[in-house]
DNA sequence: GTGGTCTAGACCACA
DNA sequence: GTGGTCTAGACCACA
């Protein structure tokens, strides 16, 4: 889990970001406990307010939930995981289409391209 | 062209992506002499210093020009906006594979959301 | 550092530029906090939105840079302001040789000028 | 006589300079004739209206003298042009050398610096 | 408190 | 009419 910000948006919202694709991604373990807010401050280097209006947004979504006194857990409602999972998924493919058509783009072209940098990744990956 | 904001991010830096894309994807002719900044602040119901801020920013990208008391004007350097084109073509695809490995997905998974994806645009344009 | 401006150029543009040379003449420790934008803006007797567009050009050139919700710092990249400030009196020394010449002085009528312009505010300073 | 102008002044200011320069410099004749407005405004590739401001400002400074319907003439004044000559070599001395002074030169280093750059012209004439 | 954004509105030089 | 600059002042997110 890498903690990177811009600036030019909230660093809650990243955070949040950063978060919820680690746990839709199977990251962490469905019912896993996470780590304390100190502890996950200081991983990400931001102020624990910060972290803790990240988690707030995380709790809403129903992907953590809060034992008292004891720590926050991931949720172990999995089919709400792959559903956010898919649901990610395709609003990133629909929004990564129509900014490609905007562009003038074909449908054709869009897969040449897609297809080239798959090819990209995969040869880098074998050394 | 239109001009739709949401909140998250700033109105200057919307209205420059929208600009930018305009011209990179050919909807102006290079050469073409652009709306006055009072008309296109109209256009797009901002106020005109903060359409002169994205402005500012298309002039440092070398996409437009001003002639001082006659108006501004889209670059007529053919091969910046190709490049431009393609390189934002490029990081789009790359941003988007990577982040849908991230999420777990195969790079087959990927080509079917996105022939997925253009299926239903295509169907849909047919009505 | 003194904020005094002329009617012939942009405010922001003298702004930066007093910056600029404060930065990398050394007037500010590598890496210090800068006085807030409302502070500088009432030194420097502009508006804050003035100021800004001056940050944001010093920002661009990587002079500065900024911690959200904790300030402006100068650059900590010692190696840039030397740089810079070697480029700087390289650009200078040659735009005025290239003036001088193109008034018609020699090379030799140049050293001399320039002499005798040392020469009297060596003995002004002496006072 | 080149006529490039930037766009942070004046187009008027910098013709008026570029004039200014060439008459103090000798490159017209004292007495001369200069070419008709429409012809001068041609070279520069600028408006009329602009270039007839910059001309009344070289008469004002009495560099020029209008003869009706004859035209422009250079001003016979040799002594005036001298003197313009020197005090703006001796004001360009001196803002080169406090400028240079302000971004933490010593006098020696400002001298280095200058020989240098006559070195590099000179040689570079050789060939 | 900090930087950042945005608007309304005035004014300027220039062609 | 054109771009450009500047101010006053409000408001926001964030730490």
């Amino acid at each position: 889990m890498k903690f990177e910000f811009d600036n030019k948006r909230p660093i809650y919202l990243q955070l949040f970001e950063i978060l919820k694709n680690e746990i839709i991604s199977g990251g962490f373990e469905p019912g896993q406990k996470l780590p304390s807010v100190r502890e996950l401050s200081l991983m990400a280097q931001v102020n624990p307010n910060t972290l803790q209006k990240a988690l707030g947004t995380l709790k809403q979504e129903g992907l953590i939930h809060t034992r008292r006194t004891s720590g926050k857990f991931i949720t172990e409602d999995q089919k709400l995981i792959r559903t956010l999972r898919l649901e990610k998924a395709r609003q990133m493919t629909e929004a990564y289409y129509l900014q490609m058509r905007s562009l003038g783009l074909s449908s054709q072209d869009i897969q040449e391209m897609l297809t080239l940098c798959e090819a990209n990744h995969e040869s880098a990956g074998m050394h």
